[in-house]
DNA sequence: TGTATATTGGACTAAAATAGTCCTATATTA
DNA sequence: TAATATAGGACTATTTTAGTCCAATATACA
C-alpha cells in the first residue's frame, strides 16, 4: 500500500508544531499542544534527533527544537528520517540493492516513478506543511481556527494522552 | 512505509507477462511461466478481473488476457486495481474521507505530493514495463536473456511455484 | 552535592496488515 | 458426462506497525 505511516503522519505534525516554537520544547509539551501520546512523541522526537533534523537539549530546561530553518527540511527529509531512503520497490531505490536490477523487466519503469515521487517530495518544505492556507486554497478555511485547535484535528483519531485533553 | 505491496509487485509481473501473450491464458501456465506461486497468481489474476484490466474465461481452453492493449493500462491502473484508490495519507485521496480535512494544517501539502505521484503513475505504461530497454538504458543489458529467465528474476526472490522451476 | 527534570536507549507487547493456503461452487468445452 | 479452469471466500501464518514501559544518563538549579 503506497502510504506513509501512522507515525510518519505524528512526526510530520510534530515537526509542524516545533515550527511555530523558537524555544527548545519538551515532549511532554509537544504532547499536549498537538495531542499526541507522551511516548509516542518521545519516540518520534528521539528519532528525528537522530536524523538529525532537530536537536535536543538534555535535562532541566531541556527539550527539542528544529535545527534548520522549516523551508530548508522538505518532506523527503521528513520521509528519510521516520521511513529511511524512499523505494517503492525493492527495484527503485537509489542504492538499489535488488539482485535481480540487471535483469528486471519493470524496475526501470519502478524507478522513474519513484524518481518523481522523490522530486514531488523535495518540492514541499515544512513551512509550506506549516502555512499550507497559502499555497493551498482548498484549505483557506483554516484560517478561522485557533492554532490547538488545528494541531488536534489534523490526521485522524490521535491516540490517547497522557493528559487531559478537551 | 510507502511502498508498493509486494502483492502488487507480483500483479505487475503477472500482466507483463500476460503483455507478451495474445491467447486466453491458464493460471497454471502463467505461474509457471513467471515462477509465482498457483494460488498467489490465481488470486492476483481474480483480483485483475474483477477490476476490469484483463478478461477472463471459464471452463477447458479457458484463461486470461488482457482487456485493454499494454499502452492503455497505466501503473496507475495497475495500483487501483490491486492496491485501491491512491491515498499516501487519509488526507490525501480524491475522495478523502478524514474527517479533519477541513481543519489540517498538512494535508493540502501531502494532497500535492499525492497528485504528482499520480501523474507519473499515469506517466508509465504496461508496454513501457514490458519494454523497458526502449524508455531505460539503463537495463538495457536485459536483451541479452531469453523471455523467461528474464521473468523469473524479476522481482527478488519469487514465492514457491507448485511446479518444478530450475 | 543532591534533586528535579528531561533525553537516550532499548526491550517488549498488542494490534493491524500482508502474504499465503485451501476448499467448494460454478461455468465451459469436448 | 468428465475434464478443465475460473469464482468466491474463508482461514492461517507471518510480518510489520503502533504502542508501552523501564532503566540509564545528562543537565540545570537550589
Amino acid at each position: 500500500m503506497l502510504r506513509i505511516s501512522k507515525l510518519t503522519d505524528y512526526g510530520t505534525v510534530i515537526l509542524v508544531h516545533l515550527t511555530g516554537q523558537a524555544r527548545l520544547c519538551p515532549a511532554s509539551d509537544v504532547a499536549a499542544d498537538t495531542g499526541i501520546a507522551l511516548p509516542t512523541v518521545q519516540k518520534l522526537l528521539k528519532t528525528l534527533s537522530k536524523s538529525g533534523l532537530i536537536e535536543s537539549a538534555r535535562g532541566a530546561e531541556g527539550g527539542y527544537r528544529l535545527r534548520k530553518a522549516p523551508r530548508d527540511i522538505s518532506a523527503a527529509d521528513i520521509l528519510d528520517a521516520l521511513e529511511g531512503p524512499l523505494a517503492i520497490t525493492e527495484c527503485s531505490g537509489d542504492d538499489s540493492s535488488c539482485e535481480h536490477e540487471p535483469n528486471c523487466s519493470a524496475g526501470g519503469a519502478w524507478q522513474q516513478i519513484n524518481t518523481a515521487i522523490r522530486k514531488a517530495l523535495l518540492d514541499v518544505s515544512l513551512a509550506e506543511m506549516h502555512n499550507p492556507s497559502k499555497e493551498f486554497p482548498l484549505v483557506y478555511t483554516v484560517l478561522g481556527k485557533t492554532g490547538a485547535q488545528r494541531q488536534s484535528e489534523v490526521s485522524g483519531p490521535m491516540p490517547e494522552t497522557s493528559k487531559d485533553n478537551p
